[in-house]
Formats: structure tokens, sequence, C-alpha cells
RNA sequence: GGGUUCUUAGCUCAGUUGGUUAGAGCGUCUGCUUGACGUGCAGAAGGUCAGAGGUUCGAAUCCUCUAGAACCCA
């Protein structure tokens, strides 16, 4: 390839779109069990109409980057891609799909409806599959799965028949957290709470057959329609007359108690409350302690129902509110109304507040079933990175309640629980639920035929809990994969997902269902604000990928991220990628130019080695084993910052730069050396990065060698870890010049000499090699240099000291005095301060007497190294005064 | 109210079990059409490591308190 071959600037779009194809055609990551050791993962299944946003590009470039390091280190590695059918998400699209047509789900009946829903699924279903392999993801996409497949459903179900029959599972009817908006019951860990500013409403309450009046506060005046009872401390000096008495509902004309409960803090409000047992956790609490009256006041779309009076029925819950305050105004029971701020709790997919309602749910038992799943975390069986979400796992997990699992939507795992209908011959045993994985063909009681099914489905993390178990189908999977080796997620569904992942590992298999979690970091915006699509400030991460190149985001995203902290991020920093892709792209070109016109051959490997040479190695073999380190230590954050340094600083700003010297030599054999180890250790550097970058590595692999069809440098083996390559001679020895080139450049710079001007150095130094003189006059524009051990310092000369090594410019005409002189006095002034500090610790007894003494021996060379080049300097300065 | 985490250069962040003259990227300033790259090269400026105590020969690092921020759970 010659050089107008190569375009001068990396452009991701079409390299990636050619390398995204060939895998997906080569079959590049599919995996089937065999004798090798597996590395599985399973990925967090995202919704399967949902679209990739910003947080998934960090999530599963994490698990990529996993996947195609342990398939580099030999591992048979198998990533499971899937998507979740995400009950109450897609029925609400689905819902208001219908709703656009005039069309209500009820009209069209359940399995009308269902056929829609899977009509959406298939539509928007592989969007976001199509995207994650747009990102790169080696996911084994012939193993893509569905938590709604024949095989996972069937499991799911027998799992509900198995707690069922092992007393693990109830109905019952609770109080729960209601979302409107879906109609439906959900989790606690469904409901976010939220900060709104509302009001403090005061309403003032007669007493009967009395001019006394009871003052309540509240912040939802229109559950007063349901209220059944007063509260108050029954140590609250105030009321203690009261208790006992009934008051009149305004409105309402109720009579209601009151009484006193240690419940009710003084300090609130007024001290006395309004009890509304159907519409308040606490207030359900109360009315079951004192035998209150529960009067449920809404449907289900919380709109007021037949229980209120009616020129306030059918109202939304808000509408009703602003009608019953201006109703208390009217009659003079509206106290006071001031602003409030208090916490809403809100349901997390309807986006409304949820509303606490009583109805009959399925529930989970969990006290016993979180003991083992407690116990394989607090052990380490199961690891966390970082470690201290441990600790908000356990909290969770020793605080847990009852797990409500029915939600009362259509989209989803039937419950599969049968009820007699029966008929005339039904028994009282017949009111039993039937529970059974098949549909029965009659009542076990009754013979009846007449069966009707459980409408409501599971909760989606109910599905999902048994992702990692049964995304594999044959028993011999099944051996083989599981447990897994990874889960990647972020800390957000720790509750939803990973905790009841593990619970179902540890009961249903004993098992543990992988052994290591990496929590992510949560993805902010540049002012530190969650993502949000109200806020808009989520960037796109398909319009990023194109302007910058998924390489360029999946580095930048992780070079950006933090160990366990949340990332700021906006899409203008991918710059960081796309010029580091952009700068390896012109190292590559650089060499392949060369090696166009310098056959390697890979008999001169190890021919014509220098110690710039040895020292690149060894600046190899180091960056390998900490990245290594890095990667093994859950820290991909550091695996991108060394690949970042050494091969930006090390490899293209240093030994490229001095390989120049050799490549531009007459001597064909060094040539054809240079640039054959070259290609070499750039070959090694591509494997090293192709996890974080893995289109452009796979681009220029393909082009630095001839490789057969269907390869991939995916394929390609991570070396082994070699120390006896870390030669420190090599290393001291090129310090020496780097030292020496950055003193001349300072000078250039400070003394404003361009780069044109070639200058005359004269170093006072024990020895140097001819190809190090070389090299220091490559980097340093020197036109020429002497050198000998008792050179004496030249007139008019801008110096600069470094270990080992005077250097004298000769700059007449040229030197501006004063400035030299500020230049080495800053310089005396700085190694003045550090001296202090070493003398001041190696005056110290107890210090030379305590500490190891490597760490004496290193302080006494500092001090020496330090006084030798002050003495000199101090001479310098002398000179020029 | 309980829990978790954080506070290091103008900004975003590194800093492994305590021992460096406290680092990087971006931004800023100066210079550069050097035969891979201006998405680049070279150089420079910039920090009493939130504050106060303590442990230690030695603290950005460990402990306590104070101030502030974020998140989770009630």
């Amino acid at each position: 390839m010659s050089q107008n071959e190569i375009p001068k600037t990396y452009s991701p779009r079409d390299s990636e779109d050619k390398w995204s194809s060939y895998w997906l055609e080569n079959k590049i990551f599919h995996s089937e069990p065999d004798e090798k050791e597996p590395f599985t993962i399973v990925i967090p299944p995202p919704n399967v109409t949902g679209i990739l946003h910003i947080g998934h590009i960090l999530n599963n470039t994490i698990q990529d980057v996993y996947i195609r390091y342990k398939r580099m280190l030999g591992y048979n590695v198998c990533w499971v891609p899937g998507t979740d059918h995400a009950s109450i998400a897609t029925e609400s699209k689905v819902v208001n799909l219908l709703k656009e047509n005039g069309i209500s789900k009820y009209d069209i009946g359940r399995e009308e409806f269902l056929k829609h829903c899977w009509e959406w699924t298939e539509k928007y279903g592989g969007i976001i599959i199509n995207q994650l392999k747009k990102l790169g993801a080696s996911c084994d996409w012939e193993r893509e799965r569905f938590t709604m497949d024949d095989h996972y459903y069937k499991k799911v179900i027998e799992a509900f028949v198995t707690l069922y029959n092992e007393g693990l599972i109830y109905r019952g009817y609770r109080m729960v957290n209601w979302c409107p908006a879906s109609k439906s019951a959900i989790s606690d860990e469904e409901v976010e709470y939220k900060t709104v500013n509302g009001k403090l409403w005061h309403i003032r309450y007669l007493v009967e057959g009395t001019q006394e009046h009871v003052i309540v506060a509240t912040t939802r005046p229109e559950t007063m329609l349901g209220d059944t009872g007063i509260a108050v401390n029954p140590n609250d000096e105030r009321y203690k007359n009261l208790v006992g008495k009934f008051v009149v509902l305004p409105i309402v004309g109720r009579r209601i108690p009151i009484f006193a409960d240690d419940y009710v803090d003084m300090d609130f409000g007024t001290g006395a409350v309004k009890v509304t047992p159907a519409h308040d956790v606490n207030d359900y609490a109360m009315g079951e302690r004192h035998n209150l009256e529960s009067i449920n006041i809404f449907n289900e779309d919380a709109t007021t129902n037949g229980n209120v009076p009616e020129e306030f029925q059918e109202l939304d819950r808000f509408v009703a509110r602003k009608k019953i305050v201006a109703r208390l105004k009217e009659l003079g029971d509206l106290v006071k109304e001031e602003d409030y701020q208090n916490k809403v709790g809100y349901s997390q997919r309807g986006g409304v507040p949820i509303e606490p309602y009583l109805s009959e749910q399925w529930f989970m038992k969990m006290d016993e079933l979180v003991k083992p799943a407690l116990e394989v975390v607090r052990d380490g069986q199961i690891k966390f990175h970082p470690e201290h979400w441990i600790k908000t796992y356990e909290h969770w997990m020793t605080n847990i309640r009852d797990w409500c699992i029915s939600r009362q939507l259509w989209w989803g795992h039937q419950i599969p629980v049968w009820y007699c209908v029966g008929d005339d011959h039904c028994k009282l045993e017949c009111k039993e639920p039937i529970v059974s994985v098949e549909r029965p063909e009659r009542c076990p009681h009754c013979d009846s035929t007449n069966l009707r099914q459980e409408e409501d489905v599971l909760d989606t993390w109910a599905s999902s809990w048994l992702w990692a178990q049964d995304v594999f189908t044959t028993e011999e999977e099944q051996n083989y994969y599981y447990p897994t080796s990874l889960l990647v997620t972020a800390p957000d569904i720790i509750f939803f997902w990973v905790a009841r992942m593990i619970i179902a590992g540890t009961h249903f298999k004993n098992q543990i269902p992988f052994s290591d979690v990496y929590f992510t970091s949560l993805i902010r915006d540049e002012q530190g604000r969650k993502m949000s699509k109200s806020l808009g400030n989520s960037p796109d991460p398909i319009d990023v990928i194109t302007e910058y190149g998924a390489d360029a985001l999946r580095f930048t995203i992780n070079y950006v991220a933090p160990i366990g902290q949340d990332v700021l991020f906006s899409s203008d920093k991918c710059e960081i990628g796309r010029n580091f892709a952009n700068k390896i792209w012109n190292a590559g070109r650089f060499l392949l130019m060369n090696a166009d016109s310098i056959q390697k051959d890979q008999y001169y490997i190890d021919k014509h080695i220098d110690f710039t040479d040895r020292w690149i190695i060894s600046r190899y073999y180091d960056s390998l084993k900490r990245y290594k380190y890095s990667l093994d230590n859950f820290d991909i954050n550091g695996a991108t910052k060394i690949l970042y340094s050494f091969i930006w600083n090390d490899f293209c700003d240093w030994y490229i730069e001095l390989a120049k010297n050799r490549l531009y030599s007459d001597d064909e054999e060094v040539k054809v050396a240079v640039i054959t180890r070259s290609l070499n250790l750039f070959e090694e550097l591509l494997k090293m990065l192709h996890p974080i970058m893995p289109f452009i590595t796979e681009e220029l692999w393909s082009v630095i060698a001839e490789r057969k069809k269907g390869d991939s440098i995916g394929f390609a083996l991570l070396p082994e870890i070699d120390e006896t390559k870390i030669d420190a001679k090599a290393i001291s020895d090129m310090t020496l010049i780097q030292n020496i080139v950055t003193a001349i450049r300072n000078i250039r710079g400070e003394m404003n000499i361009p780069p044109s001007k070639k200058i005359n150095v004269e170093l006072k130094i024990e020895s140097l090699e001819q190809n190090q003189i070389d090299y220091i006059k490559l980097l340093g524009k020197v036109e020429s240099l002497n050198h000998s051990a008792d050179l004496t310092k030249p007139k008019t000369s801008a110096s600069s000291v470094v270990k080992g090594c005077e250097i004298y410019i000769p700059l007449e005409g040229l030197i501006d005095l004063e400035v030299e002189r500020q230049r080495i006095d800053k310089e005396i002034k700085r190694i003045e301060g550090a001296l202090i500090g070493v003398e001041r610790k190696l005056s110290n007894e107890k210090f030379v007497g305590r500490a190891p003494t490597d760490v004496v021996e290193k302080e006494k060379t500092k001090k020496a190294d330090w006084e030798n080049s002050l003495e000199k300097l101090r001479e310098i300065f002398a000179d020029l005064s």
C-alpha cells in the first residue's frame, strides 16, 4: 500500500460498517461448549421496544471489553444477548396506540390485545439489538433470547408453581402501591420519591355536640371523603378531653371517632391527623388497630367513585382536590393554606403519583428466600465491584418486605392459577386456587370444566430474575455455561434485578448465578444532572457514533468513567477517542508507508537491536502487565489510560520518532530490522487495544499482514508477560536521552529559538555512544554535538543540568542573559526546596532508625543527586553574573 | 431521620498495601506548513490535596470531628 492509498484522517464510518458485517457474516462470536474453560456473560436485557441510551453504551462496552479480553486470553467466551418484554412499558405503549384509534383493550379482549403487543414487539423489537451491533458488541447473536420465548416463559411459570407449592407465594387483600396510569399494582422498588412543592391545608372538623373544633393538616384534602377517624397522640394534653368523642365530616356529614394512637406526631401540623384507612399505609395500620371502616373512594384510574357525594363523583383526584378545597372555603372550614414541600411517591413507569390502594394481589414471601442469597455475597462467593455495594445489598436484603408480584396487565407471564367458576356442584374447597403449569382439565373438587385463569401477569422482574440460568436451554449448555462469570449492570437495579437473580440462583439451583458483579458508573450530563427524556440532555448514542465513531465513543466513555462514581458526559468529549483513533491510524499509516519501500522480514526481528528497541519492549511488557492487572481487577478506566499513554507517549512520541533515524539510514538490513520490529510491536499493541476499540484495530490488523479469510484480531491471543524483557539498563539509557532532549527543547522554547534554527550542543558527560548522539541530534534538532567528560562551559551559553549530564548551548548573540539567569535561578530554587525536605528527613534520627533501609537509601541517593546538580547550577549562575 | 459515596490544577478526573519534587486529558499562553498525524508537534504557566485535630519517623492516602455535594432507603 502506498501513501496516497491511505487517507490522512481515519474515517470510522466505512470501517465500522464493514467490520460489523464481516463479524456477523462469519459468525465470529458464536460459541459452543467445548473443552476450553468458559467465560460467560448474560446481557442485562434491555426493554424490547426501547432504544439505546448512553447508559447502555457504557454498560455494554464494558461487557464487550471483558468478552473480547477473555477471548484473547483463550477462554471459550459466550455473551448471551436478548431483550425483556417490559410488561408495563410495552403495554402502555400499545394501549396508547389503540387509544389513538379509539379502541380500549377491554373492547378487543385479551387475545386480540396480545396480538397487538406482539406486532409492536416485532415492529420495534429489533432496534436496540441492531444498535448494539453498531456499537460492536460481540454477543453470540445466534443465542438471542427474549423473556417471552416459549422456553423461557415456561421456566417462569414453573418457578411460580414451585414457589407456590413450597408455600412461598400467597394471595392477599392488601394495600399496595397502585399506579393509576397503568391501573396496576407495582412493587415498592418501582416507586420513586420526589420532592414536590405542594400545599398543606388546615381543615376544621366540628366536634359533635360541642362548639369545639379539631383542626387537621393534610396535603391531600380530597381524601377527607374517605376519612373514618381522627387520631391524636395519647399524651397530647390539647386533645385529651376529646378522645372518644366524634366529629362530623364537612361535606360528607359522616360521624367519625376521635381516638388516640402513638403513631401520631404531636409536633406535626396541629397534632391531630385525619385517618383514611383505604388510601394511606399508616392510616390503614391505624384503622386495623382501632377497627375503623375502610372506605375506598377511588376507581382504578384514581377517579372518585360512588362512595363519595354525588357532585364529587367521577372526578380525577386532582380535580376533586380543587373542588373540595373550594367547597371547604365556602363552608368556612378551611382554616389555612400554606406552602409545603413534601415527598410524593411516583410510579416509575406511569410517571404519575402512586395511590395507596387496597386490592387482591399475589405476594412472594421473602424472609426465608433472601437468607442464602445474602450469605453468598457476605462470604465472598459473589464479589461486588466496587465492593462497597455489598453494604447497600445487605441493607436491602435485611429490611425486605414481601414482594407484590402480580400486575393488572395482560402483556407478560400470566399467573398460572385457575379458579373454579363451577356450577351447582361446587364445594367449599372449590374456592381454593388451582395452581398448575398446564391448564387443568377440570376442578379437582367438583370436576367442573368451567375454570377461569387468573387475569394478572407477573411483575417483569419475576421473570427476568431467571435470566442468568434459563437463557441456556439444554442441560449440556447449562452445565457448561452456568454459573456465569460476570454480570455488568448499573447500580440502580441492584434490588430489582441483581438481588433477585441471586435469590433465584440460590433457591432454584442452589448455586450462585455469577461470580462477579461489576457495577458501572451512572452517566450524567456536564452539569451533573441525570440523563432524562424530559430534560432532553441525553445525547442519542447513534448520532454520537455517526459523528465520532463507535470506537471513539467506547474509548471515551471508559476514559472518562471513574470507578464507582458518576460520569459527567457530553458528546464533544468523544474528541478524546476520535483523536486517539486518528493518532493510531497515522502511526499505522507511517509504518505501512515505510513497509511499502522496506520489505519486512521476520528473520531480522532480533537483529540490529539497540537500547531504544529494548526500551520500547520494556515499556510494552510493563504496560501489558499493568493493563492485565487493571482489567483483572475491574478497572477499565485504568486500563484505558495505560493504553493511551503507552501508545501515544511512548510508542508515537518517542519510539517512532527515534526509529526515523534508522528508517532513513542507508543500511538496508537495519531498515528491515526496524520496520519488522515496529510492525510486530504495533500488532501487539493493536491486540491490547482491541477489546476497547475493536473496529480500528481490526482494520489495521487486517492490512499490516496477510490474513486468512474469516480471521479476526479477536482470535489472536494476548502474549504472556515476559518480565525478563523489562530491561533496566535500556530504560536508564533511554531516560538519559529523554532528559537531555527535553532539556534542549526546554531551552529552545524558553529562549524562543525556532525549530527551524539548528543549534550546537556541548555535553559534559562520562560517555556517549554514536547512536545516542544521533538520537539527540534528531530530536533536539541539533547541528553539531560535542561531548566529553571534562568539558568546560562555553561562554554565553544556555545551560541545563540533568542527572549525569551537563548541557550547554552556545548562543552567542542570541541569548538574553537576564532570561537565562532567571531560568537557572528558578531551577536552583526548585532543587533547593526539594533538598530541604530530604535533609529534614535524613537529619531526623527517628526516620533513619525506623524507616525501612531501602527508603532511607533512596532518600540518600536523592540528596546526593540534587546536591550535585545544585553545585553545578550554582557555578553556572555565578558565571552568568 | 438512617445508609452509601464524594470534596486533589480554571474544568473533568488519576493517584494500588502510608515513603514521587502530587500526575493526565481538556482549557489557557508561546512557538511550529519538522517527509504519519494541525483530530498534529514542541515548550510553559497553573495545586498550602475542603477545613480542624489525631495516629506515625513520615499522611492526598489511616482515624475523629466540622463544612459542603450527590445518591439510596424511610
